[in-house]
DNA sequence: AGCATTTCTTAACTTAAGTGAACGAGATTG
DNA sequence: CAATCTCGTTCACTTAAGTTAAGAAATGCT
C-alpha cells in the first residue's frame, strides 16, 4: 500500500492528527514521535477496496482527508450503509468480533487515511495508558452519536431523513452518488429521485 | 432510590456482575471489594422514570435483571427507540455531551440495575487503569453491535425487521407492549398489527 | 472522439405504510 | 359496579415507497 508522496501533505496531516488528539489527551514530544514512528499514514486512490466481505482484518481507519464508505452486497446489489469523512473513525465490526467481514469498505475519493492494526493498538495502549483512555473517550462519543443517528432514523420518514441530511452533512449530497445516498437513507434510488422532485415541487 | 432488599438477590447479582466483568479483565478480591464498596446496585420498580427530557445527568445504567427503555416525546406522542435487557448497558448521550437529555429513560419491569456516576467512573478508572481498558473494550463492542443493528435496519423492510426481531430477541415480543415495539421497528402500531396479520395469513 | 457502461430520472403500476375512526377486551379508578 | 382509559385490532381511504421498464445524461475507456 502506498505511503504519502509529498512531505508538505505529511506535515499538514500530522498537525491535523495532533490537533484532534489534543481534544482528548495531551501528548509529550516523545509520545508524538512514538506515534509517528508507527508509520500509519496512507494515501489511498479513489475506488480502492480496503476490506472485502468474507475477509478477516485487524485494521481500523481514521479519515484525515477524503471519504470511505461501507456497503453490503445483498441479492446481488450494493447497499451502502455509512460514509466516513474528515475526522471520522471506523473500526469494522469484524475486527472486534474476530470473524470474517460481512461488508465491504471502499474509498470513494482520493484520500489520506490513518490505518492502524489492532495488535499494534494493544501494544501502544499497554505502553501508554493515556491512549487507552483516549480510545475509550472517543469510542464512547462515537457510540452516543451512533445511537442518536439511529434514533433519528427510526423516528423519521425518508423525506425527513433527506432534509435532515441536507442540514447536517450537506457535503455528502455533493460528493456521493445518488444511488449510494439512497440506500444510506434506507430507500431505492428511484424513490430518492421522486422524493427530491417532490421537495422542489413543494418549494414553488 | 431504593437499594436491594434481599441479601440472596444481592449475592446472585454480584456473581452475575463479576462473571460479566471476567469476560474482559480479571479482578483481585481487593478490586472486587472496591467495586462493591461503591454501592451501585439498585432495585427499581416498574414504571419508574430514570431520566427525563431536559434533565442533565451523569448516570449510566447496566441491567442485571429486568428491562428499561428509551423514548422521545415528539408531537405529543411517545417514540420508543431502544430496549435494554439483561447484561446490556446504556450511557445516555447527554452524559457524554454534558447537555440536557433529548429523551426519557424508564423502567418497564421491576428491575435490578447497576447505576454508576460518571464522576465516580473517572475516579475509579484513574485508580485502576484496568477498568479503563474494560470500558474501552465494552464500548467498542457496543459500538460494533449498534452499527450492525443500524445497518440491518436500513437494509430491511418493516416486515423483515419484525421477523428478524422474532429470531434475535424473541423475549422482547413477549415482554414489551405492541405500540412500543412498533416505534422500535420504525412504524405505527396499526401497521404492526396489520403486518402481523399478514404474516399469519402467509403461513397458512 | 466514439462507444459502452453506469447513473439518474421519469412514468405506470403494485404494494405497503400512514391516517382517522370505530370497536372490543382488559385494566384502573372513583 | 359503572365509568374511564389504555391497548390492540380492524377498516376504508390516502400517501408514499417498491417494482419494472425505458430513455436521457454523465462517465469511463480505448
Amino acid at each position: 500500500m502506498a505511503s504519502i508522496t509529498h512531505d508538505s501533505d505529511n506535515k499538514i496531516m500530522k498537525n491535523i492528527l495532533f490537533d484532534f488528539i489534543s481534544k482528548y489527551i495531551s501528548l509529550t514530544e516523545e509520545e508524538k514521535n512514538v506515534l509517528l514512528s508507527l508509520d500509519i499514514f496512507r494515501s489511498i486512490k479513489k475506488g480502492t477496496t480496503l476490506l472485502k466481505e468474507g475477509q478477516k482484518s485487524k485494521e481500523s481507519y481514521f479519515v484525515l482527508k477524503g471519504c470511505i464508505r461501507t456497503y453490503y452486497i445483498l441479492d446481488g446489489d450494493e447497499k451502502t450503509t455509512a460514509f466516513y469523512t474528515e475526522m471520522e473513525a471506523l473500526t469494522p465490526p469484524c475486527v472486534i468480533s474476530k470473524t470474517p467481514s460481512e461488508y465491504y469498505v471502499s474509498c470513494i475519493e482520493d484520500s489520506i487515511l490513518l490505518i492502524s492494526n489492532s495488535d499494534m493498538e494493544v501494544e501502544v495502549n499497554s505502553k501508554f495508558p493515556k491512549f487507552d483512555t483516549m480510545c475509550r473517550m472517543l469510542t464512547e462519543e462515537l457510540l452516543a452519536k451512533e445511537r442518536i443517528d439511529f434514533d433519528e432514523f427510526k423516528t423519521s420518514s425518508p423525506e425527513q431523513r433527506y432534509l435532515n441530511l441536507i442540514q447536517k452533512r450537506p457535503d455528502l449530497i455533493q460528493r456521493v452518488p445518488q444511488h449510494q445516498l439512497a440506500s444510506y437513507l434506507g430507500i431505492k434510488p428511484q424513490s430518492l429521485s421522486r422524493l427530491r422532485a417532490r421537495i422542489v415541487e413543494k418549494k414553488s
